[in-house]
DNA sequence: GTGAAAGCGCTAACAT
DNA sequence: ATGTTAGCGCTTTCAC
C-alpha cells in the first residue's frame, strides 16, 4: 500500500491530465492511440496498478463476486470454487469466499457483511430458511445453488433421473431391498435424493429403507455401517461419496465385501478421481452450475436484484467397481420393459471429470 | 449497490456530523455512550452497512488478504483454505481466493493484481523461480507456505521427521526395499520428502527405488502401479495421499494386496477422514501454518513487505491400515538401537484432523 | 482528443 | 464529546 504510483502520479510524470491517464486504461477507444501507448508505457515502467477500491468507489461497481459455501473442506465444494474462480477471473472478477461452517447465523452474518462489496453472491447449499432466502433474493443479487426457493435466481444439481438410472441397474442386477443413507437434512440435495428414491422404489416394487448420516460426515457414515448390513438390504445409495466412503469402511471392517455382499453407490462423483477404491457414482456437473452462477451476477449489472429463474443440470450415473449383482444368486425377475432403456439420465462408464 | 444509506445520510437523518457517526463505528469509545447507542438504532433501522471501498480508500488498508494457491481441487488446499478464512474472519478480514492452475505465468500475473488490493497475500506452494520470489517479497506483504526461499517469510511443513519415523516403522517391519512416488516435480514438499527419503535410507541401508507420478494425479499414479510393483520393493511411500490412492487402485487392479503384499504410506492425510480404505500417512498441521500466515500479514500493517523468517511445523506419522510385515516372512534384522526410538516426528494411531 | 473539476463514502487531522 | 474540512485514487460529466 505504500509508495505506489497513482494516475496522479502518472499525469504530472507524463505532463498530461489525471483524465487522460484513466481514459487510457479504461477507454482506451476515445484516445489517440499513441497517447495511449505513451500512458502504458510509463505505466509498465513505473509499476503502476490500478487501485480497485479507487475505481469501485467511484463507480459503484466492485469488481468482485462473493462465493459462500458451508464448508470448503467438503469434497463437493472445492472443484465449483476452482470453476467459479476462474471463470470469475476471465471477466475480470476477484472472489470473495467465505465458509459458514454449516452455521446458518453465520452464513446469514456473511451474506450481510458481503453483499454491500460485492457485484453478487453465489450462496451454495444454503441452509438458510426459505424466507430468509427470499427475503435475501430481493434486496440483492444472488444466485443460489442446491436450494429451490421460488422466485430466486436458483441453479440445481439435478440427480433425480441418474438416480433413477441408478435403481433401475440395480433393479436389473436382482436387488429388491436397498438402503438410502441421507446426508445433512436441511439440504435441498438430500431431499431431493431421498424422494427420488421413495418415488421409483414405490413404482417398482422396490423395498427401501432410510438411515441418515448426521453430521454427513465418513465416521458418521462408518458407525451407521453396521446397521445398514445388518437390515437385510443388498444395495445402497448414499448422499454422497464420503458417506459411501464411510460405509465401506464399515463394511470393510466387518467383513462385508462390496460389491459381492452389498453394491454402493455413491454421489457427486467428488472422490472417484483420487480415490481408491472405483466407486459407483452420480456425476454432477457443478462446474457448469458455477459458471453460470457467476455469468447471471455479472450479466445486467444495474439491477439490485435477480430474476427469478430456476435452472437445472442434470446429473449422469458413472458405473465403476462398487456395484453388482445381488449376492444369493436369487431371482433376476423380469422388470418392466422400460426399465431397461432409462429414458432420462445417461450412463456412462469411465474415470475423470466434466467440469 | 443502490439506494444504500450512507454515513453522510444517517448523519443528516440524525442531524449530527458524518465524522460522529464514523466514530460511532470505529472508535466509540471516544463518544458519549448514548450517541453511539442513537447512531446505532438509527443505522441499524435504516439498514446502513460501512462501504468498504470507502473505507479502504481512506484507510489506505484492504481489510481483506489474498490467498494463492495452485489447485483448490488438490484435497491438500481446502482444509488450509478454511483455516485461513476462518481465522482471517475472526480478525476482520476477508479473504481473496485465486487458483493458478499450477501455472507458474498465472501465478505471477495474480500476485501481481492482487496485492495492490489487500493488506497481504498467502501463497502457497508457489512454483514461480526463486528469484522471482525474493523479488516478490521485497515490495509485497507475502507468506509463502511450502516454498523456501532464503529471506523471505516462509512457513512450512516439514515432513522429514515423519518419513524418517514412517521408515523406522516400515524397516521394523522387514522392509529393505522401498520406493519413493514423488508428485509435482518443482514442489518444495517433494524435494524435501524425496531427500528425507534417500537421506535415511542411504544412513540405514535401506534401498530405494524412485518413481514420479506427474502430474500429480491419481491416474498419473495409477499408470505408475505396475511398475512400483514389479520392481520389487516391498514398501512405498507416495508424495502425498491422492498418489497412495492411485497406486493403491493399481494395485488392487493387478491383484496386489495392500498391505499384505505391498505396505503404503501416503503424505498430507488430506483423504482418510473421508475416504476408506484406512490409509497410513504423514498428518501435517495445514491449520496452524494458515493461521500463522494470517497472523504474519495482520501485524504491523504498516510496512511494506515482512520480515524474512521460517517457520517449520512439523508433521506426525499417522499408522492406519496399509502397513504391515513384509510378506515372505524375511530376515527382521536386527536395527540400530536409535531406529527404534526415533528423537522427532511422533506416531499415533487414529483417525481425524487436528487442525 | 484532452483538460478541469466534482464527487463516490469514508476517515483523520484540526478545530471547538 | 462533536463538528469542519480535506483528501484517499479514480471516473466522469462538461468544457475546450
Amino acid at each position: 500500500m505504500t509508495g505506489r504510483p497513482t494516475i496522479t502520479q502518472l499525469a504530472a510524470e507524463l505532463g498530461i491530465a489525471p483524465s487522460t491517464v484513466s481514459r487510457a486504461f479504461t477507454r482506451p477507444n476515445l484516445l489517440k492511440p499513441e497517447t495511449v501507448a505513451m500512458v502504458q508505457k510509463a505505466a509498465e515502467a513505473a509499476g503502476y496498478v490500478p487501485n480497485h477500491h479507487a475505481r469501485a468507489l467511484s463507480t459503484g461497481r466492485a469488481g468482485a463476486i462473493g462465493l459462500i459455501v458451508p464448508d470448503i473442506a467438503n469434497p463437493f465444494f472445492p472443484p465449483l470454487v476452482r470453476a467459479a474462480q476462474n471463470y470469475a477471473s476471465d471477466l475480470g472478477l476477484s472472489v470473495f469466499l467465505a465458509d459458514t461452517d454449516e452455521d446458518p447465523t453465520r452464513e446469514d452474518r456473511l451474506i450481510s457483511r458481503m453483499a454491500p462489496q460485492v457485484e453478487g453472491l453465489i450462496v451454495v447449499s444454503s441452509r438458510l430458511a426459505s424466507s430468509r432466502i427470499r427475503q435475501i433474493a430481493d434486496s440483492q443479487r444472488v444466485a443460489f445453488i442446491n436450494r429451490d426457493v421460488p422466485e430466486t435466481y436458483r441453479i440445481l444439481l439435478d440427480t433425480a433421473a441418474a438416480i433413477r438410472s441408478g435403481l433401475t441397474h440395480l433393479s436389473g442386477l436382482g436387488h429388491r431391498r436397498i438402503a438410502y443413507v441421507g446426508g445433512p437434512p436441511q439440504s435441498w440435495a438430500n431431499k431431493q435424493r431421498r424422494s427420488a428414491v421413495d418415488n421409483f422404489s414405490k413404482a417398482h416394487a422396490l423395498e427401501v429403507m432410510h438411515f441418515s448420516a448426521d453430521p454427513g460426515t465418513y465416521d458418521a457414515a462408518k458407525a451407521l455401517s453396521d446397521s445398514v448390513a445388518a437390515s437385510g438390504v443388498t444395495a445402497v445409495i448414499a448422499f454422497d461419496d464420503v458417506i459411501a466412503h464411510g460405509l465401506m469402511g464399515g463394511f470393510a471392517a466387518a467383513g462385508v465385501d462390496v460389491p459381492k455382499d452389498l453394491s454402493v453407490i455413491g454421489c457427486d462423483d467428488t472422490l472417484a478421481t483420487e480415490t481408491f477404491p472405483a466407486l459407483s457414482t452420480i456425476a454432477v456437473n457443478v462446474g457448469a452450475a458455477a459458471r453460470r452462477a457467476v455469468a447471471a451476477l455479472s450479466e445486467n449489472p444495474g439491477s439490485t436484484s435477480l430474476t427469478g429463474a430456476r435452472i437445472i443440470f442434470e446429473g449422469t450415473l458413472v458405473l465403476r467397481g462398487t456395484t453388482g449383482p445381488v449376492r444369493p444368486a436369487s431371482n433376476p425377475l423380469t422388470l418392466e420393459p422400460e426399465l431397461d432403456h432409462p429414458s432420462t439420465g445417461s450412463v456412462q462408464a469411465r474415470r475423470g471429470s466434466d467440469s
